[in-house]
DNA sequence: TTAACATATTGACATTCATCTATATGACTG
DNA sequence: CAGTCATATAGATGAATGTCAATATGTTAA
């Protein structure tokens, strides 16, 4: 079968700043210039991050204006717990 | 914080072949031999998967004689899911 | 319209990782 | 004990990945 997407998931996870983006995102949206802020990575870095995060629909994106506001999408949260549901039954 | 310990344990779900072991691992304890069977792998990247499964917790091993049997850990899995559930409440 | 700000993209680089071949270790069997 | 089988380890290699500096794109404000 098709592993593809349920590693595309995972991926975006493995990672101790994406990680600690999706904590920061646990309390509401968030501007990209707010979670530079609190990590210790240039920006060119939080969006490669922001990217994979999206992509693999953990992340919801709106453009405002000249920011960026992510929160955490409840679709593919979802999902996520779903997926390891299907692999720890 | 440290996301260490969280990033081992989803590192270890994210690739393809350990996806598929976990896959096969549902069904009860499986000797490293059957597993060989149904992957497309050879025994040492096997060998490899199987110490990153059991080192981060998720996977139980038990040598029996000559053969090694592998079970997906209860405690383990119950841990992923607690994890999930502290980044997506 | 020009300047300043926020974010994305490009390209380079170092590190990590999945994989293989070759070999070692350990256990059963004749 | 010698041979065979199952698994682990070592070392090499190519691909993927996280990171940054430099630059481009797009948006607001003066």
């Amino acid at each position: 079968m098709g592993y593809r997407e349920d590693v595309k998931m995972v991926k975006a996870l493995a990672d101790e700043n994406r990680l600690e983006i999706l904590q920061l995102l646990k309390s509401g949206e968030k501007c990209a210039c707010v979670l530079l802020d609190e990590l210790n990575i240039t920006q060119p870095t939080l969006s490669h991050h922001m990217k994979l995060l999206c992509d693999c629909g953990l992340v919801n994106y709106r453009k405002d204006g000249k920011w960026m506001r992510y929160s955490i999408s409840k679709e593919g949260s979802e999902e996520l717990k779903e997926m390891i549901d299907h692999y720890f039954m």
